[in-house]
RNA sequence: GCGCCCAUGGCUCAGCUGGAUAGAGCGUCGGACUACGAAUCCGGAUGUCGCAGGUUCGAAUCCUGCUGGGCGCGCCA
């Protein structure tokens, strides 16, 4: 609808220009919003105050002129006022409305859906937490946030891989290592101390313990270094299978799971490294391989080759990101903890100095979770085993409340998450407020069966019924789903879908308390089980995205 | 010290990229079930949009400077 006020007023402005009536040399982006107040209709566009600056005339004088040259051929409009310093308001006819619902039950489970992406090839990448233990309550989120985004990504058009990026080569993994073979020679009957920096969680002591009912005390005997490899392979393979097991059951796939030690496989960071020099990106000094970030902007260089010979993260972070780009992925997005952020102008400058633009890579940070129990934080740290894990908050709130939860924040803020509120408040959670006018809907729609009723299917005529201001609120919010749809994905604002949601599912039950939907009317009834069932319809499809279930009964 | 993010009713947060009288939820006060489901609805109260300037027809939104909070500034990952 919105599209169709701007094509209209692209004509009457292109029509103005041809008649000399304005002379500034480019025309303006035309703007168009949904109003606030129904006073000012249902659309208003500030064009007549925009051109006002460049023509040197007064806005009112201008809107007057727009409003004279439009000519509304689809007959669309019941009037244009214009208002205050120079709105133009637009307010469309009520039939016109009602028409909009005929899309929604033409496209049923692919209305809102687009395809301005084009089938272009996205990565998001997300997660990528190390395998040092089991997903947390703050890896949630962002598990929430990538995966909604990849969801809305698909329903625009993308071609979408999800990818999870295992950071598996560093000291942390050998430390992992390390830390089971403490537990193991500890419960092994050996009295032991455990250093600084081992993970200590529960999770350790279970896979000392099926290290040891598979294999005894061989270990025991073994030269330690070969022992700590071989543990840090177990634990880390044994530790991501319990995170894809945990991300599943949170109802998050990946397509793809990249191991950061293929980069170091084939020499894959030496060669980019190789190149980067070439180009005459990296420079020596002594031992040490220096980037020039600097060159894009970043506040100083970075080593990418330590003194002794080893490559940082940063290196094979360059590398990774290369590969992501030859694997033919248009447009890359990372989805990372905020406490990243002093890295992002970093990876910027090494994609740069591979010849990509800054467009093709976006990342989306998502701030920490503040975890609290009754209102007092909770100190979290996977060394120490303190934590909450994914798993526990599945099992304890459920997997739509935490999904939905997690959505009702935009990303970069801080988002409290109370464990005692979110369990005991389960029946107010805000997603119970969706899903129960989902449910509601299909109640509805149960009753009309046995009575029945049948919704119109093309139904013009029948539809003329629905002329209440609440129902063509009602409508104005279902059609608005493809503009809320296009708007989220443009901004990888996924939090504005629970938003959205919250307002429809308050119309509909508004209305509900209000308006009879089925009565002795036969006609008024069929008439409004076409709206409500095009409410359920858009309901579904948006929580689908969200990842959250869409009950029939609750 | 430098950099990034944040500051909006009592609390938690939106505010569609500069629009008209700043909105929700929770909480609070008062109402509505012989009713298609009360996990709902209706109504009331609550604001110097951190402070001070600036930009312009117009600022919660953009710029500058303060104040207060979070995070980051490794040849860790």
């Amino acid at each position: 609808m919105k599209n169709r006020i701007v094509a209209i007023l692209e004509k009457a402005l292109a029509a103005c220009r041809r008649q000399g009536l304005l002379t500034a040399a480019e025309a303006p982006v035309i703007e168009v919003e949904l109003t606030k107040d129904p006073a000012h209709g249902d659309y208003a566009t500030n064009l007549a105050m925009i051109l006002a600056s460049r023509e040197k005339k007064n806005p009112r004088l201008l809107a007057g002129m727009l409003s004279e040259a439009i000519a509304d051929t689809e007959g669309i409009l019941e009037r244009i006022e214009i208002a205050g310093p120079g709105f133009m308001n637009f307010s469309i006819r009520t039939e016109v409305w009602v028409k909009e619902l005929t899309a929604v039950h033409a496209q049923r489970e692919r209305y809102g859906m687009m395809d301005f992406g084009r089938g272009k090839k996205v990565q998001v990448e997300f997660v990528s937490a190390n395998p040092t233990g089991p997903l947390h309550i703050g890896h949630a989120r962002g598990a929430v946030v990538g995966d909604v985004l990849a969801n809305l990504l698909t329903a625009a058009g993308y071609a979408v891989s999800r990818e999870y990026y295992i950071n598996d080569a560093g000291n942390q993994m050998r430390n992992l290592g390390r830390s089971l073979w403490y537990r193991y020679r500890e419960q092994m009957g050996q009295s032991v101390e455990f250093p600084d920096g081992c993970y200590r969680g529960d999770y350790m002591k279970d896979l000392a313990a099926r290290v040891i009912a598979a294999d005894g005390g061989a270990w025991l005997a073994s030269e330690e270094e070969a022992v700590i490899t071989a543990f840090t392979d177990y634990a880390a393979g044994a530790i991501l299978e319990g995170i894809k097991q945990d991300l599943q059951a949170f109802g998050v796939i990946f397509d793809c799971y990249f191991s950061e030690r293929d980069l170091y496989r084939d020499n894959r960071v030496g060669r980019l490294l190789a190149e980067l020099q070439e180009k005459g990106f990296v420079y020596r000094e002594g031992e040490t391989l220096w980037f020039k970030t600097t060159a894009f902007g970043d506040d100083k260089d970075r080593v990418v080759v330590r003194q002794n010979g080893e490559p940082t993260y940063f290196a094979a972070d360059i590398a990774y990101h290369a590969n992501k780009y030859q694997r033919g992925f248009d447009r890359v997005i990372d989805v990372w903890g905020a406490d990243h952020h002093g890295y992002i102008p970093r990876l910027y400058a090494g994609i740069q100095a591979l010849d990509r633009s800054p467009e093709d890579l976006k990342i989306v940070l998502v701030q920490l979770v503040n975890l609290l129990r009754d209102g007092k934080p909770v100190a979290m740290s996977t060394r120490s085993g303190e934590f909450v894990t994914l798993r526990e908050v599945v099992d304890e709130v459920g997997r739509d409340a935490a999904r939905y939860n997690f959505m009702m924040r935009r990303s970069d803020s801080h988002l409290d998450f109370d464990l005692e509120l979110a369990k005991k408040q389960s029946n107010e959670n805000p997603v119970y407020y969706v899903q129960y006018a989902h449910a509601r809907i299909c109640s509805i729609l149960r009753m009309a069966q046995e009575r029945g009723y049948r919704a119109p299917t093309d139904g013009e005529a029948a539809l003329r019924r629905l002329k209440l201001s609440e129902e063509i609120d009602l409508i104005k919010a279902v059609t608005r789903f493809p503009e809320v749809m296009e708007g989220s994905v443009k901004a990888l604002e996924p939090h504005r879908l629970t938003f959205y949601l919250n307002d429809l599912a308050a119309l509909l039950h508004s209305y509900y308390n209000k308006n009879k939907v089925l009565s002795e009317d036969q006609a008024m009834s069929e008439a409004r089980l076409y709206l409500v069932e095009s409410v359920r319809i858009v309901l579904q499809n948006a929580l689908k995205l969200l990842g959250v279930s869409t009950p029939e009964r609750m």
